[in-house]
RNA sequence: GCCGGUGUGGCGGAAUGGUAGACGCGACCGACUCAAAAUCGGUUGCUCGAGAGGGCGUGUGGGUUCGAGUCCCACCACCGGUACCA
């Protein structure tokens, strides 16, 4: 193969000395996972997989550096590292190729495939090839085919009709975590809510653990992603209270987290596209029926864009029936209106205008009554205000001092939502908030009409997606309208030929339209039957691959617990922050369940958790459509592997957006022919006794061999480059200026490099390594451990500081006493002649580093 | 609005409460060269000063401390998440 070579690099080769050592790690394969009989420690470290959409870009460049570094690190620390990859296979794009060029979904997703996979290797990243797997592999679905199943049987997978969230450009449903701003996550149309039956699995009845659990990831995950989840997941304390309706047997419940503000409740608010509307509704005049139904049609009819968007003004239509306030047996006009959403809580609420800023806007719109019910002038800390008995021991109502027109909610349009005490509120009154919510709560339960509650914002995972790249949901609807699973023994259920199946989104699967697939028989009875026309989310797929790369191949089981309890959870997980809810949630979820099910021994997929930041350019993402894009494969032809990775290794920390800009690949290529010089230039051999080496140059030598470890582990990765970077120049130095190219210590610096140096630029490791004339991969060989003896100093810089100020820096012995080191400062010149005759009136030493002199 | 995060040279960024700016990019000066590239050496926070040397400096204002980029309080700016969530 003819090349020219990279310019900037000194004079070395450097695309033969990648492409050598390309072959020879494709012929060893040496990264592959030692198996049982290997007894070191092991460590799980896992890039996200790629969705296989066409080349690799500087995102992949720069997820998958970070994950190399971390494998090859642990290698060199004497781990058995697992560094699996593959790829998510199944998804939109491979259809939308599909139906724009006429190709099978499957011929475009394997061709990407091939091309990314080219890419990993032209990157030399260290994975264990061996262990690759596609998700689009019947091999692979089965499983989520088979999870599916086992979670159907638990009732962890169910179908219901319920309002879902509709892109109308793919024309299928999305989980509520793919819609980002009222927009379809993957393609940007808007998102509209329609009503279907869908299935769904039950993450919600995970909420707590997928809460409480988030504590133990703390310090290991980025603080960031775990107030993420905590927000996403959103559990709200407070109380479920029931509420008569009259005309109606059955009760209402509501739920609030004000509680206390019971007596302030004026009306009742229905989320219109909710059950209880339908019904009250339908029991009601022509009237109501009518301006109910025109209400509805344009509630239906907005997108979720429409919806969010604040400033709003309020709407909503009296339904003409009455609910009965459990505490007072007040009448609430019941009302219909798009501001109480169908599935949060129980789809209605008690309104509190006074208390509540959007019961406020709704009461003040349409005229309701306002009563305040907590007196927020009243001090909540200090002296509790004296309640006045009347004669049958009842407190006398203070009342709150309406002349007060600012905390007038009827005046002000501002709900009062903060402290204060109750007021108009009977046996509450003279209570805090506080203890008023916990008492109002005590009462409820006493009278039977209510009771603590918690909600959630999550809700149920939907899994059903109108698509054909997927997996096939394994359920048959039997023609007496039942639904039973595929029996196991067809399994997996594979995805028939997409040739002549019409694949455009037309609101329902294109599965439906294949004939002879979709039809079957009852397994039951024998009866013709249908299958499930829909196929799962890829987000199922990915929420528990890392637990199949334990075990690829096997074909009788998602994974081997064993394995699973060895190697998992993973050790390390690198990834970008975009799946910080979505992917991140669902794989804990699934985790949670499959421990649950007996089948694993932990219950956190991630023990630790890297975000890595985006490669942007000029300040904004890069993207096709703006035609900004650095492709990955240019980077690669014009620099080199190595160079792009440690360009990319030191742009900046590891979670921080690195501009491109930024990211100097010439200035790598210079540094990566210095460390090749310095490695050429050692004439001494292998067997040098190190000792008698320079001890500057071994000083650093081994500072950087005590500290590698440490900032491999907090990724402070571009700190370790600067620190082989000052090594390389310290050897320079002193092949150039000290003691020469011959020195031993200059020998053991280098390979101290080589061995460093191969996180971030392996194969010029290897090739410095081949120089100093080893045979193995340095990719292979345990670090050395730090003599501490070179770690410690025998002279120390002193700084002295006057009212804070330096004003001298002596050389002192490391071990000087406190005494000494005074003694010294107090009588220096430049000490002398800073203070100037002023009285020193205190003095802290802290012997070697700081003599602190105070004056008057 | 609510929740979280971040503010350090021209730029990317270093810095267990102890000399702020490691390391690099860029820039400038010099060596080599007919010349350029590459390479090598030097300078490079701002400012006053010929120099010696001094002053000021980590978003702003306060505080704790012998000593604060680092800890505490208040504020400002920017970024991210989320939002009729009852």
């Amino acid at each position: 193969m003819s090349h020219t070579p990279f310019p900037e690099s000194g004079g070395f080769d450097t695309q033969a000395i990648q492409d050598k050592w390309q072959e020879r790690w494709e012929k060893a394969d040496p990264f592959r996972a030692g198996g049982s009989e290997d007894t070191r420690p092991r460590k799980y470290v896992l890039a996200m997989f790629p969705y296989p959409s066409g080349d690799l870009h500087m995102g992949h460049a720069e997820n998958y550096l970070y994950s190399d570094i971390v494998a090859r690190a642990w290698r060199h620390r004497g781990y058995n590292v697992l560094n699996p990859i593959g790829w998510d296979s199944f998804g939109l794009p491979a259809e939308n190729a599909a139906i724009k060029r006429g190709a099978e979904p499957r011929e475009w997703t394997y061709v990407n495939i091939e091309q990314q996979k080219q890419g990993f290797r032209s990157y030399g990243v260290s994975f264990d090839w061996s262990r690759e797997l596609h998700t689009s592999d019947p091999e692979y679905y089965h499983w989520n085919q088979w999870l599916f199943q086992r979670m159907h049987e638990r009732d962890l997978a169910y179908r219901k009709e319920s309002p879902v969230n509709w892109c109308t450009n793919d024309q299928t449903v999305l989980a509520n975590e793919q819609v980002v701003d009222g927009r379809c996550e993957r393609c940007g149309a808007e998102v509209i809510k329609k009503k279907l039956t869908q299935w769904y699995f039950k993450i919600t009845k995970y909420a707590d653990r997928l809460l409480d659990d988030l504590n133990q990831l703390e310090g290991f995950w980025p603080h960031k992603v775990l107030q993420m989840q905590r927000n996403w997941i959103g559990r709200s304390i407070g109380a479920d209270i029931d509420f008569r309706i009259e005309g109606r047997d059955e009760a209402v419940t509501v739920f609030s987290t004000r509680p206390d503000t019971l007596h302030g409740a004026t009306f009742f608010v229905l989320a219109p596209d909710g059950d209880l509307a339908a019904e009250l509704v339908a029991e009601a005049t022509p009237e109501v029926q009518e301006r109910f139904q025109t209400y509805l049609a344009g509630v239906s009819r907005q997108t979720e864009i429409e919806r969010q968007s604040t400033d709003r003004p309020k709407t909503g239509v009296f339904l003409e029936r009455y609910a009965i306030n459990p505490v007072n047996g007040e009448r609430l006009p019941i009302w219909a209106a798009d501001y109480v959403l169908a599935d949060y809580g129980h789809g209605a609420v008690m309104a509190v205008p006074a208390h509540d800023q959007r019961d406020l806007d709704f009461a003040r719109a349409f005229d309701l009554p306002i009563r305040v019910v907590v007196d927020t002038t009243a001090p909540i800390t200090g002296a509790i205000p004296v309640i006045e008995l009347d004669d049958e021991g009842v407190p006398i109502d203070p009342g709150m001092d309406d002349s007060i027109d600012e905390l007038n909610p009827a005046k002000t349009g501002l709900a009062l939502v903060g402290e204060g005490r109750m007021i108009n509120s009977g046996a509450l009154d003279g209570l805090s908030k506080r203890n008023a919510i916990a008492r109002s709560i005590e009462q409820l339960e006493a009278a039977g009409t209510g009771r603590a509650a918690k909600t959630y914002r999550l809700r149920d995972w939907l899994i059903s997606r109108q698509r054909f790249w997927g997996t096939p949901i394994p359920m048959i609807h039997t023609a007496d309208g039942r639904i039973v699973p595929v029996p196991h023994e067809q399994l997996p259920l594979q995805l028939p030929d997409a040739a002549g199946l019409d694949l455009t989104p037309k609101g329902t699967s294109p599965l439906g339209g294949a004939t002879e697939w979709i039809q079957t028989t009852d397994p039951d009875t024998g009866e013709p039957a249908l299958r499930d026309p829909d196929t799962m989310d890829t987000f199922v797929d990915s929420s528990w691959y890392f637990l199949r790369f334990l075990a690829p191949n096997d074909a009788t089981q998602a994974f081997p617990s064993a394995e699973a309890n060895k190697w998992a959870p993973v050790d390390s997980y690198v990834g970008g922050v975009e799946h910080a809810i979505l992917h991140l949630l669902y794989a804990r979820f699934i985790t949670k369940v499959l421990f649950d099910m007996g089948y694993i021994e932990f219950t956190e997929p991630f023990s630790s958790l890297i975000n890595q930041g985006m490669v942007i350019l000029g300040g904004s993402k890069m993207s096709k459509s703006k035609g900004n894009l650095v492709l990955f494969k240019d980077e690669i032809d014009a620099h080199g592997a190595d160079a792009l990775r440690v360009a990319l290794g030191f742009a900046g920390p590891v979670e921080d957006d690195k501009d491109w800009n930024d990211v100097s690949t010439t200035g790598a290529q210079k540094f990566l022919a210095r460390a090749l010089r310095v490695a050429q230039d050692v004439t001494s051999e292998p067997s040098v006794v190190w000792a008698e080496g320079d001890q500057a140059l071994r000083r650093v030598t081994h500072r950087l061999l005590a500290d590698a470890p440490a900032l491999i582990d907090q990724t402070k990765f571009n700190v370790v480059v600067a620190r082989l970077m000052e090594l390389v120049n310290a050897t320079r130095k002193t092949i150039d200026s000290g003691a020469g190219a011959a020195d031993p210590a200059v020998r053991e610096a280098a390979e101290a490099t080589a061995m460093v140096l191969d996180l971030f630029a392996p194969h010029t490791a290897e090739e410095m390594w081949e120089m100093l004339g080893y045979t193995g991969f340095v990719g292979l060989v345990p670090w050395r451990v730090a003599d501490p003896m070179l770690l410690v100093e025998d002279t120390a810089k002193a700084i002295i500081q006057i009212d804070g100020k330096v004003r001298a820096t002596l050389d002192v012995s490391a071990k000087i006493d406190a005494a000494t080191l005074e003694d010294l400062a107090r009588t220096d010149d430049r000490v002398l002649k800073a203070l100037a005759g002023r009285e020193i009136t205190r003095a802290v030493v802290r012997p070697p580093k700081v003599v602190s002199f105070s004056t008057k």
